[in-house]
DNA sequence: CTGAAAGCGCTAACAC
DNA sequence: GTGTTAGCGCTTTCAG
């Protein structure tokens, strides 16, 4: 059996509310007393017992991270810094996938509400939900915040990123450097890839440049020389030029992309990356989920909280 | 207030043991009295509380699987199956971090005494730890597994990679495509590491290949004109390249790394990829995890699980 | 300053 | 089939 509050009150003859009492510096218990109960819980080994404690106080010093995988930047990202802010303000961060899975998002969230953490950052899955467990958790009063994205009719904090123009600075860089007409691909399949399409072709329209939606089926117009491909990440791009590799040939091309180009620029001349901010979006995060969790008459309030691009990077070939 | 069983057990006019039994399906309970005690759960929403469930069973139905960080692939990889698989079990696995610190490691691991898993993966810290939390953890007969690599003293299973076969490998690809020569640059900061870098030497002296030690100071003899650089890591090699800018123009460069190479090989020729079977590995870690967990009585056994390489991938440019 | 006692929500003997 | 009872390990009034 594992020491327990039991044994080290027997063993330093005082009651277990005594022990209790020491072991939590109460300063109402006698320093020598005080010392007693703490030296013998070493020498015991003793380690409360967590559900015990959780049980009677109706709090887990814990927060969950929700997300999908662990294969983007901004979740691993929001997992660390998370964590990482976390700890200092005495909670545990546990980070559970859901794996695109309808199902298991559906679980998890089933848990938050079995008590297993004090509040829960999300980042909502790819698909939108059918059902509404979290739309029930949130109404049941428990802290959530979701990050990168909205859940419709979900009463809470959603923090993101300032996408639409993050994707005009693209435009904008692309143009600046030397870019006559911009190829825009970007699959348009939630939220977050809807608005950055707006905010190209918003850009676009308004500052009178040439351009295309990638249809699969692209013409560049006669008599242009030099190409910007403008989209969400390193791959889609890639995809294009092996989709079109007479590009290479003809034309200097330049990208545009979020978040991240892996190694050189090269087969391309160059490019620019929009450096999201994801710390400062986790750190945002988590600064409202506390607010929440401190102070239950805040919850309920829908609010969308953008945090600016952390930097356009540029990128250029190192070797020639 | 959260519905409780009593909650349940009023409405239904039966007393809270009943209800219990009725929610978990015991056939010792009415079919009638189950199905309106069911019934009423759902209509208020109830959702039983895992700290109180867990205070009696003992039991969390929860792996932990802790790590430094969330930016090697083998960190993400093994959290992305394990959490799969886990969840066919009908565990729950969370991913916690320890941000290579060790107060940190400490404290998370203390957590898993004091109940809040039913047992754990841990990937160890880089540093060796000087504390003896994980060796006391194990000692007290919690299920516990390592990942990648071993911790002197601790009796418990570790499953890591063929490392130095994948390194003798890497070797031997870079020979058979063309090199003569073998520069071998691998930081040598722990278990993992110091095995590659042997598994490459004696691959060298077997085969008679002639090959340097990074030292800083390479000298490659004259005559030679293909070169392989032997590697943990992508940036590791790119150092070497930046270090020696002379090497681009008077050698054909080969590289051969562990795990990835992200983009063209470009400004090198080509190289060799190691790739590490992360999901087989996670999954064999996960296997023992359970049966640690089912049968007390195989604990407190050291043992080294080597999961063979994947694959040795070639990488070469695909334009031009 | 410390002890006695109640209770958090649930499960599991043991009765009837 | 169902109720009674005890108890998991801890915190927290309330007495004294």
């Amino acid at each position: 059996m594992r020491t327990t509050l039991k044994d080290i009150a027997k063993a330093c003859e005082v009651d277990v509310s005594t022990a209790s009492r020491a072991l939590r510096d109460d300063p109402l218990v006698k320093q020598a007393t005080r010392d007693k109960v703490k030296q013998t819980a070493k020498e015991l080994g003793y380690r409360p017992n967590l559900a015990a404690r959780s049980l009677q106080t109706g709090t887990t010093h814990t927060v969950w991270l929700i997300v999908s995988s662990l294969d983007s930047k901004l979740e691993t990202s929001a997992g660390e810094s998370a964590s990482k802010q976390l700890s200092e303000l005495q909670y545990d961060t546990l980070v559970a996938l859901h794996h695109q899975d309808q199902s298991t998002v559906k679980r998890l969230v089933g848990r938050l509400s079995q008590g297993v953490a004090d509040g829960a950052i999300l980042i909502p899955s790819q698909h939108t939900p059918g059902d509404t467990s979290v739309q029930q958790l949130v109404e049941s009063g428990f802290p959530l915040v979701l990050l990168d994205r909205a859940i419709p009719d979900v009463q809470t904090i959603t923090v993101t990123t300032q996408n639409a123009k993050g994707m005009a600075s693209l435009c904008e860089h692309c143009v600046n450097a030397g870019s006559e007409f911009l190829v825009i691909h970007v699959d348009d399949i939630n939220e977050v890839t809807h608005t950055r399409l707006q905010g190209a072709i918003k850009w676009c329209k308004a500052n009178n440049i040439a351009h295309v939606i990638d249809d699969g089926n692209v013409q560049i117009p006669e008599g242009i020389k030099q190409v910007g491909l403008i989209s969400n990440a390193h791959f889609e791009v890639m995809k294009m030029v092996r989709d079109h590799p007479s590009w290479l040939k003809d034309y200097t091309l330049r990208f545009g992309v979020f978040d991240g180009w892996l190694g050189e620029p090269y087969p391309l001349k160059e490019g620019f990356v929009c450096k999201q901010d994801f710390p400062a979006m986790a750190q945002r995060a988590v600064e409202e989920l506390i607010k929440l969790i401190d102070h239950p008459d805040q919850r309920g309030q829908r609010k969308m909280i953008r945090i600016p691009i952390r930097e356009i990077q540029h990128r250029s070939n190192h070797f020639g």
